[in-house]
RNA sequence: GGUCCCGUCGUCUAAUGGUUAGGACAGUGCCCUUUCACGGCAUAAAUAGGAGUUCGAUUCUCCUCGGGACUACCA
């Protein structure tokens, strides 16, 4: 039988890093092994669940490259199926109405946890007969409740292995506020179901949740799904990151500049590994290899500087058209008029972002010269009047050099410039010149992104500066 | 409180009965260098504790401790 899985989050709020993960697992898992991903929208909870929210999650699924298989699923648009099954349940006894109103069953909760006792439903509508509840049923109101056997359920994990629980100790659970309105754990039964899910890949949060929907799927006459719980990705304090009210949603990332690629990349690495000591991974790479035999355990705390550093290397990496485009919306409307001459700029620049953000501040003095002071040109305690001799006669060679020449060609001629009159006393002024700032590229990556024409343009305008100074 | 899960450098992790316990990020030092960055080299840093099994445990078992998740008419 072939895998189908799904990504099946509930929009009631931003999309979290750690689902991020959960879906990328599910989608790395079925392409592996060349099999289906779903998308199950779980909107049963009508208050929380917001149309906003399950945009966001599909923008998020869509940047990230996870594309699902069929239309999505919403479960709020199911409800018919959900009644199906829960009348069968009730005609089987299975499932029962209980009237219980919220204060009696929270009294009751609270004695028990008074005691030191575990709270569970005590099960006093347990007996009601079905004639009977029809009956109140007019004009009381009352939730439906699973009949939770009382023995042991155990299931193989495909990361943990075996896992058992007693059933006995939780009681029946609702599995409805009515008809109409399905809960998660019954939900999930059925939709898993009838969407022939192979395999639940969901994080470790759902693990308690596994035993009582192995019970409702047995009670349906269903055969459940294979397991896999995956570790959860914690904050800085070690808690599950969606506990966190600060947290950084995933298209704030995005948003924040960072690459695709690196987010894939640094998420796969929180719960899985290759076999060898690599870190650095393409999507062909993981989709190749990923495997649940290498699925880690343990929670793992978020390591936001290793995202920074993997962000860093595929911008240095990535060819500079391609970082042009990627780095468009962070930049200046300007910037975007000559695409040549950004992407020339950007690949100069790009070691020296970490994010795409970098960039504005980085590379500014490309399109503006900055006003800077004319001391900044001083290399030490070089004499002002030799520093703009030494410019002059950068000018005349810089003259000589063919106009549309290469990095490596001015290079070479400054090179020459250089060795005669020593590197700091020639190179610092000119960099400075060209880019009016303490820290920048060096002066013949900025003469072959500018061109000879504003390269020259600035040299002069830093001999005016020097002639102040001197003068 | 109860149930379940998990415990290797600060962090992500590798090794699985026999290794000087490896790599990466971050840290530190040095080198490269006109600056910033990149890069290179080096360095510090871990098997939670205790029993047991074994010739030998990071690895297997048990206990303790620690952390986490769940414990809703949320998902």
């Amino acid at each position: 039988m072939s895998v189908r899985v799904r990504f099946a989050p509930s929009p009631t709020g931003p999309f979290s890093l750690g689902n991020a993960r959960t879906a990328l697992f599910n989608w790395l898992f079925a392409r592996h092994e060349g099999g289906t991903f779903l998308l199950r929208i779980e909107d049963t909870d009508k208050e929380r669940s917001k149309k906003e929210y399950e945009k966001i999650l599909l923008d998020g699924l869509k940047w990230l490259g996870f594309e699902w298989d069929e239309e999505p699923w919403r479960q709020s648009e199911r409800l018919p199926v959900y009644k199906k099954y829960l009348e069968r349940l009730l005609e089987e006894g299975k499932a029962y109405y209980c009237f219980c109103t919220p204060e009696e069953l929270d009294a009751e909760r609270q004695a028990l946890l008074s005691q030191g006792m575990p709270p569970k439903y005590g099960g006093r509508c347990r007996a009601i007969p079905v004639a009977e509840a029809k009956e109140r049923l007019k004009k009381e109101t009352a939730v439906i409740r699973f009949r939770t056997p009382e023995k042991e359920v155990a299931f193989t994990d495909m990361v943990r292995g075996r896992v058992a629980f007693d059933l006995g100790l939780i009681g029946d659970i609702v599995i409805a506020k009515d008809l109409e309105s399905p809960l998660y754990n019954f939900a999930v039964v059925v939709d898993d179901y009838e969407m022939n899910i192979t395999h639940v890949i969901r994080g470790e949060d759902h693990l308690s949740n596994t035993p009582k929907q192995i019970a409702i799927a047995e009670a349906l006459g269903i055969e459940p799904p294979h397991y896999a719980h995956l570790p959860l990705i914690l904050g800085p304090d070690h808690k599950k990151l969606s506990k966190r009210y600060l947290e950084t949603s995933l298209l704030d990332y995005r948003d924040q500049g960072y690459l695709k690629e690196a987010v894939l990349n640094f998420m796969v690495l929180m719960g899985w590994h290759p076999a060898e000591d690599r870190e650095v991974l393409s999507v062909e790479e993981m989709l190749k290899e990923f495997d649940f035999k290498r699925v880690a355990k343990s929670g793992a705390v978020f390591n936001p500087e290793k995202l920074d550093w993997l962000n860093a290397h595929y911008i240095k990496n990535s060819p500079p058209e391609k970082l042009a485009e990627a780095a468009a919306p962070f930049l200046p409307e300007a910037w975007r008029k000559d695409e040549a001459f950004l992407a020339k700029v950007l690949g100069t620049e790009r070691e020296r972002a970490k994010r795409l953000s970098d960039f504005k501040d980085l590379a500014g003095f490309f399109f503006e010269l900055p006003d800077y002071e004319a001391r900044k040109l001083v290399w030490r305690e070089t004499p002002a009047a030799a520093i703009l001799d030494n410019l002059r006669f950068t000018l005349d060679v810089l003259a000589k050099i063919p106009p549309a020449a290469g990095k490596e060609t001015v290079e070479n001629y400054l090179m020459t410039v250089a060795e005669k009159r020593g590197s700091g006393e020639v190179l610092w002024p000119l960099r400075v010149a060209l880019s009016g700032q303490d820290a920048s590229p060096g002066p013949a990556d900025i003469i072959a992104a500018l061109g000879p024409e504003e390269s020259v343009r600035r040299i002069q305008v830093a001999i005016a500066k020097l002639g102040t100074l001197i003068g």
